[in-house]
DNA sequence: ATGTGC
């Protein structure tokens, strides 16, 4: 009733005509619905006359900064070249998939690019698209499951303890693993991670923070998986010194729920604002690394990075007490994020949205399907990849395809004749509906050397 | 991939 904030107070208590006035209801909005009008003038104020004290703050900094720094938001265009890229596997990936990659290559920003052999269509950047640009970050260059992510223990227990314990195990994945968009913990599980400044600093974040808490060591759904299977090691100068031969592996794969989801939510939405494109390229909208969103971009995403792994770790150690084992080896990597690496000498922000990095002599894991194998690798350093290789298998048939084209009973019969044991998985993650890695694999043999296998054997997905 | 707060 006449307490809301308008611009016209803000006009009222001196601040300049410009985007600074958006910018302060837009925060006020979001971050201090609750606050009494007249005290927020009276902050309001104090940054109006000393801007240079709020740089930093989590609803005061954006303002501040548009004080000091007024952004005009002009339209940006595309160049008519391409920055530099090279695709691998060209003759499996779809045009639609090599075009979004080519747009993203003549933004201003981009560098370079690259395109792996799983490559297909996603929103803003391909999946398996990799992108390297100038200070600037792509929310929808890293993608909306930030942090996404593969992980693997290794046990030193004979791989006939699949066939002996399978009850046991299956028993593991049915009661303590977690799909679904709901589905959590009954016992709340602690992480250090919950001590980190972000969940002060960032309002969105601290919002955010109750969330996390419940679903730190969850899977979530989709391509999410849990899976017991075999490890066979097949370079003898492994890092591990581990002889030849087989082992019982738990593999994970996973994001960051919905703290990563809001975060890229968010983001993305404000890149938007901040950076309009043409139509068909929107969603590449980017923020640029000195604006106060771009630096809270980084270290929110940073933060969806950590609480990832923090929930494979949570996985695989409640997995292993109950194993009664301590893992050999631990391998884990994200394949949907952001870097700071080196491109042609200069720094830039390489974007991986389902891609694998491979820094030489970098390990990753590349999944294939619930009945193919996934590969252990050693990444060769690349540098026409970005020192990059796939995620996994990539698709085949959409989601949809999978609905109107395949039947219960094939899958039935598919993982039979593999010895596979499903619990969950819908028709969408039909072994059919990827690749064929060993295709992917041939494909990019300039990229990763293969260290090891793994063949799934128990799988726990969301249904 | 997530889930109803720009």
């Amino acid at each position: 009733m006449g307490k809301k904030l308008s611009g016209k107070d803000l006009i009222k208590l001196g601040f300049p005509k410009n985007n600074s006035i958006n910018v302060t209801l837009g925060q006020i909005n979001r971050y201090q619905k609750r606050v009494k009008k007249e005290k927020i003038l009276i902050e309001a104020k104090k940054v109006l006359l000393n801007p240079e004290a709020y740089k930093g703050d989590g609803v005061w900094g954006k303002i501040a900064e548009s004080l000091l720094d007024p952004v005009n938001v002009t339209k940006q265009k595309l160049n008519t070249h391409r920055a530099p890229f090279q695709i691998y596997g060209e003759n499996e990936i779809d045009d639609q998939a090599k075009y979004q990659l080519f747009d993203a290559l003549k933004l201003p920003i981009s560098v370079a690019g690259a395109l792996m052999p799983d490559a297909h269509v996603g929103y803003g950047l391909p999946i398996g698209g990799v992108l390297a640009t100038k200070n600037a970050v792509i929310p929808y260059g890293v993608g909306v499951d930030i942090g996404c992510r593969m992980c693997l223990t290794i046990y030193p227990v004979k791989v006939s303890y699949l066939k002996g314990k399978k009850h046991q195990l299956e028993n593991i994945l049915l009661e303590h693993t977690k799909f679904g968009m709901y589905e959590t913990h009954k016992i709340k599980h602690d992480d250090p991670i919950f001590e980190r400044d972000e969940f002060k600093t960032i309002p969105l974040v601290k919002r955010l923070k109750d969330k996390a808490y419940k679903q730190l060591g969850t899977s979530g759904g989709g391509n999410h998986f849990v899976e017991f299977g075999v490890i066979s090691i097949l370079d003898i100068n492994n890092e591990w010194d581990l002889p030849l031969g087989d082992y019982l592996g738990v593999l994970s794969h996973s994001g960051s729920r919905g703290l990563g989801a809001n975060i890229a939510k968010r983001y993305t939405y404000l890149a938007t604002k901040q950076c309009p494109l043409p139509k068909h390229v929107q969603h590449l909208a980017w923020l640029d690394l000195n604006t106060h969103d771009g630096q809270e971009y980084w270290l929110a995403m940073n933060l969806a990075g950590d609480y990832a792994r923090a929930c494979h770790d949570n996985i695989h150690k409640r997995i292993s007490k109950l194993l009664g084992e301590k893992p050999i080896v631990k391998i884990d990597n994200h394949h949907n994020f952001a870097w700071k690496q080196e491109v042609n000498g200069e720094e830039c922000i390489v974007h991986r949205k389902g891609a694998t990095p491979a820094k030489k002599g970098e390990l990753g894991i590349i999944p294939g399907s619930m009945t193919a194998p996934g590969f252990i690798v050693r990444g060769l350093g690349n540098t026409k990849s970005l020192q990059s290789a796939s995620h996994g298998a990539g698709r085949v048939l959409s989601r949809r395809q999978c609905k109107t084209t395949l039947t219960q009973s094939a899958i039935k019969k598919e993982l039979q004749n593999h010895d596979v044991s499903l619990i969950g998985g819908g028709i969408d993650e039909a072994p059919m509906a990827y690749k064929n890695i060993e295709t992917v694999m041939k494909n990019q043999q300039e990229l990763v050397e293969v260290i090891g296998k793994f063949t799934p054997k128990i799988v726990r997905m969301d249904r």
